[in-house]
DNA sequence: AAAGTTATGTGAAATTAATGTCAAATCATA
DNA sequence: TATGATTTGACATTAATTTCACATAACTTT
C-alpha cells in the first residue's frame, strides 16, 4: 500500500495549525469549524479542510473538528509524540541560546550533549550537560541513540562535520550554518539560514519604500 | 508606470543565489551560465533564468552572467546596498547571540541599541552597546532612525511590543517570538519560528522511518 | 567578416497549489 | 422521528509556479 507523498507546503503549515489548536485547547474550547479557524488564522477554510484531509478525515460533518483530537493527531503526524534525543555542536552564543530554550524540552526534544572544539569550554556545564570535545561525537551519537544534531558552527566546519554525523548514523541535522549540506536521503536536513531571513526582510522594506516613494539610507551617506 | 509584483517564492530564492555568487566572486570566477549555476545549486537552469528575468535582463546571450555584476544587482534588489539600523528587544540568550553575530554588520545591518525589561541588565554592554529599559524604545527609535526591531521576547510580551513599535514608526520587525503579529501593511514582518522548523524536521524523520519501516522512541518508553 | 557555437530571454505547456462549490452526513431541536 | 441548519470531504475550477523548447542575440574562432 503506497502512501501518497504530502507536499512540504502542507507540512510547513502544520506547526502553525498546531500552535493555534494548542491555544484553543488551553482556552478550553472543545470544537471548531474550518470557518472559525479560518477567521482566526486568516487562511481559507477550504485550505484548512484540504490540509487536514491529506491525513484522513479528522472532522465530522455538521459538527466541525474536535480541538483536542485534532491537536493530538497533528502532533502524531509531526512526530512530536515521540522523544527525540539531540546534541548541540558548537557552543557559541547561538548554540547556548538554543540549548537554553526550554520549550523544545516540553515537546519531547531532549538535549543530551554539547560539543565544541575549543578546549577552554570543555567541562563547562549548560543546563546540566557537560561540554565535550568534538572528537567524542561519533561515540556519543552511537551509544546514546542521538537522533538530531544541531549544527551551530562556522560554515567551513559544518560541511566536514555533517559528513562525520552522516557516517555515524545521525538521523537528522538542524543546520544553522550558512551553507548547504549534501547528505544522503536517509538523513533529514532542516536549514535555518538567519541571514537569508534578514535579507528577505530587507527586500520587503525596500520594495515598500520604492512603491511608496520613500528613500532608504544610502550605505555611503549618513 | 506600474511595477509588477514579484512573488515571495522568487524572493526567497534570491539570498541563496546571492550566497553562491558571493562564493564564486571570492574564487575569482568572472562569468557563469545558468547551466553551470544550475549544476552547482541543484536547481533548474530554467528557473534561474526565469528568476533573474523578473528584474530585467542581467545576462548576455552567448556569454552568460557576469558574476560580480549579478552579485551587485541582487544586493540592490535585496536592499542590502543600503544601511539598516536595528535594535534588539529582549537581551536573553537568543538576543545576545544575534547581537554578536557579526556577519549582519558586514551586510549593512548596524546594531544600534538593546532593550530589556529586566533592571538587572540595564547598563550591561553588548558589543559596545548599552542595554536600556524598554520604556526608552519609542524615543530611541525616533531619534536614531531605527529601521528594524529584532523581537526576542516571550510571545505574550511580543504582541503589545509590536504595537508600540508600529506606533513609533518602525519599518520592520524581525520576529523570533512564537506568535503571529498583526501589523499594518507599512510595517514589514519576517518571522523566524524556530520550533516550527524543528517540527518540520521531526515530521521528515518520522516520514522517512514510516516509509522505511524503522521505529522511533516512544515518548513513554526507554 | 563569416561560420559555428553558446546561452539568454520568452512564450507555451505542464505541473502543482489554492480556492470555490456542493452533495451527503451529522447535529440540534421540536 | 422529522425538519432545518450546519459543516465536512470530495471534486471542479482557477491561479500560481515550474519546466520545456526554441528563436534570437552575442560571443569565439578562424
Amino acid at each position: 500500500m503506497e502512501e501518497k507523498e504530502i507536499s512540504q507546503a502542507v507540512i510547513s503549515r502544520l506547526p502553525r495549525y498546531f500552535r493555534y489548536l494548542g491555544e484553543l485547547k488551553e482556552r478550553g474550547i472543545e470544537r471548531i469549524s474550518s470557518q472559525e479557524l479560518s477567521d482566526i488564522m486568516k487562511v481559507t477554510a477550504s485550505q484548512i479542510r484540504q490540509d487536514f484531509n491529506n491525513f484522513g478525515g479528522f472532522g465530522q460533518q455538521g459538527y466541525g473538528y474536535n480541538v483536542e483530537y485534532l491537536y493530538d493527531e497533528i502532533s502524531k503526524i509531526l512526530g512530536i509524540d515521540q522523544m527525540h534525543q539531540l546534541i548541540i555542536i558548537g557552543v557559541g552564543n547561538l548554540g547556548q541560546a538554543l540549548t537554553n530554550y526550554t520549550n523544545f524540552n516540553r515537546r519531547g526534544f531532549v538535549f543530551k550533549g554539547a560539543f565544541d572544539c575549543n578546549p577552554e569550554l570543555y567541562g563547562m556545564k549548560i543546563r546540566g550537560v557537560e561540554v565535550r570535545p568534538t572528537e567524542e561525537i561519533e561515540n556519543f551519537v552511537r551509544t546514546n541513540n542521538i537522533d538530531i544534531a544541531v549544527l551551530t558552527i562556522p560554515k567551513d566546519q559544518a560541511v566536514p562535520m555533517a559528513q562525520r554525523l552522516v557516517d555515524c548514523g545521525i538521523k537528522a541535522i538542524w543546520n544553522f550554518a550558512h551553507v548547504d549540506l549534501d547528505v544522503p536521503e536517509n538523513v533529514q536536513v532542516e536549514n535555518v539560514h538567519l541571514s537569508d531571513s534578514l535579507m528577505k526582510l530587507s527586500y520587503n522594506i525596500t520594495r515598500y519604500e520604492k512603491k511608496h516613494g520613500r528613500t532608504g539610507n544610502g550605505k555611503t551617506g549618513s
